[in-house]
Order: C-alpha cells, then structure tokens, then sequence
DNA sequence: CATGAAATCCGTAGATC
DNA sequence: GATCTACGGATTTCATG
C-alpha cells in the first residue's frame, strides 16, 4: 500500500539535512547526499518534503549591509500609545517593514510593544529615520534607539507561520 | 576616462542581482541572467565577484523554528555587571552564541549591554534558559524577557528599482 | 522510503570582441 | 565587461525493490 501522509516526525537525517542547509543554503544536493549517506535522488526528495512542509521556508543571500552603504544599524524599541487597538498594532508593523532600512520587526510582549532592527547609512541618517519614520507614526509613544556594535545569527530564522 | 579595472562600485544591474538573490538564494544563475537581461555567464561573473568582495557574505536556508519544536521565542534584553571589560564582553557574547537556543546576539550601547534573541519549545524550557545560561553566567546584572509574537525579516534589502 | 539510470538542465572556463 | 560555445557535472524524474 502507498503511503500517502506527508512525513511528520523528522529523524535525525533530516535534522542533518536543515542544518547542512541553514549553514549553507547553496550546497549541492550531491554534497548534501555524501554528508548524511544517502542517495542523491533520496536526499532531493527528502529536502523537497522539507520545503513544502514549510520546516524549510525558504533561501536567502547574507548581504553585506555595510557594503552598501549601510554601515550603521540600531534597535529601536517602539511604546505605542495606550489604548492602541489590535488594528494600530498590525498598521504600525506593516508601515515599519515597508522601510527599506527596516531588517527586522519584532511585536513583543512586555515593555515595548515592538523591537525594530533597522540599517541606515550614519547617526544623522539613523535620527531622521527614527525622527520621521518611528516617533512620526501617530500611535507612537515612545521610542529608545539602541546602537549595535556586532551582530551574529547563528541560522535563518521563521518562527510563526 | 574611465578606470574600473576593479569594480568598487555597484551598478544597478549588481543591485537586482543582489535583491533576487536576497530574495530567492537559490535561483539558478539561468533565471538571474534572464531577469536582467544579461547572458548567463556575465551574470555568474558579476555574482562571483559580489561574493568575492564579501559583499554577498554567503547562503542560508530560513528554517522555521516552530515546526522543529520551538515554538516560542523570546528578546532577552541583557545588563552586564558594572565595570565589566572588553575580555568580559566579548565572553559573555561568545557564550550565549554557544547555545543552540540562541539565534541572534546584538552587542548594544545604550541601557542593555546585548539582546539575545532565543527560540525554545515553551515557557517553561524559556525560564530555564534564562536563569541557567543568562542570569546565572557570573558577569550578567540583570536580564529583561520579552515574549516575541511576530516576527518578521525583510526578504531583500532594498527595492528593485 | 531508498535506489540507480536516464534525460535534462545548469554552472563554469576559455576564446573572442 | 559582455558574449557564445562547449563540456563536465548536477538536478530531477521514474521505475523498481
């Protein structure tokens, strides 16, 4: 009889698999299959159920941000004002990461309502930005801008969906 | 007139290059070279080159973290004792990026030392952490946990045109 | 679920303009 | 730089165990 159920329980080939790939999502497929021992046509099938089950949600290129141009970064953590309804909370996360400079968006429990990971190009960029863009947005409150001086990411990240 | 023998500056050609590839890390060179018009093997030279001068600094496959058993995330804002030096810093770093529950580390200025942004399966294994491997590391003064709720990263870093 | 074989497509180097 | 050509290798499908 075939099976038809999509493959839920991850064994430790896969695991070998997703953390081949976050490390390097540009790995051949024939590498991929000489490191966990398989076939190559098996691994390409293995890696394909990963993808359409959403464990791997997709591939990206590290861009040098300094590199362009972007060599400052800040996170700013964003108060909105009391009484902000759950429509003010999603309209201030959709108005934040159409920004060009916005890298990352988290809506958070606690302090701040959201944390807003952005890359400008110096501190006379960073402060129009977070002036006119952030502080601007009227359900705003209140905004603390911190500075970063190193960043590490040890793998690509998608956490609710 | 002109002396590019080494190309320092990006054209827009290298900036659709490296938003499709921000986008979609694993497009084939084939696709790239037809979305800009360009033959393949120019393309495969422009990319090698922007990989080359770090500019794209490599490739990764963005895992979602929920479907592997961590469903909950948390930004830990982190205060180190107070004259605390660079050796100490960059320890306390260099430790929480050890930890397979650690996805991002910012080193900050401003009133939190780093962010430490982890993935853990629930509240209870997220208090854990926490105390174990933040609170309890003897250069850490004080920690503040914000549950994430939603998070989002740009897919590319800036816009096509 | 794993495999080998086959067909197709792709990456990459080299010569030319 | 950009292009075309050419070839070695990779991806991907499929029948089979």
């Amino acid at each position: 009889m075939e099976r038809k159920t999509l493959r839920q329980d991850l064994d430790d080939v896969d695991r070998r698999l997703i953390a081949a790939l976050a490390a390097d999502g540009r790995i051949t497929n024939a590498e991929l299959a000489a490191r966990v021992g398989l076939a190559p046509s098996t691994v390409h099938g293995r890696v394909q159920s990963l993808i359409q089950s959403g464990v791997i949600s997709g591939f990206t290129a590290t861009v040098n941000k300094a590199k362009l141009g972007f060599g400052l970064q800040a996170l700013v953590g964003v108060t909105l004002a009391p009484g902000a309804r759950q429509a003010s909370i999603t309209d201030f996360a959709d108005h934040a990461r159409a920004f060009p400079e916005v890298v990352q968006v988290f809506f958070l429990g606690g302090v701040d309502d959201f944390m807003v990971h952005v890359a400008v190009a110096d501190s006379s960029a960073l402060r129009t930005f977070v002036v006119e863009h952030i502080s601007g947005h009227p359900r705003v409150a209140s905004t603390r801008t911190n500075i970063i001086f190193d960043y590490h990411r040890s793998a690509s990240v998608e956490s609710f969906r």
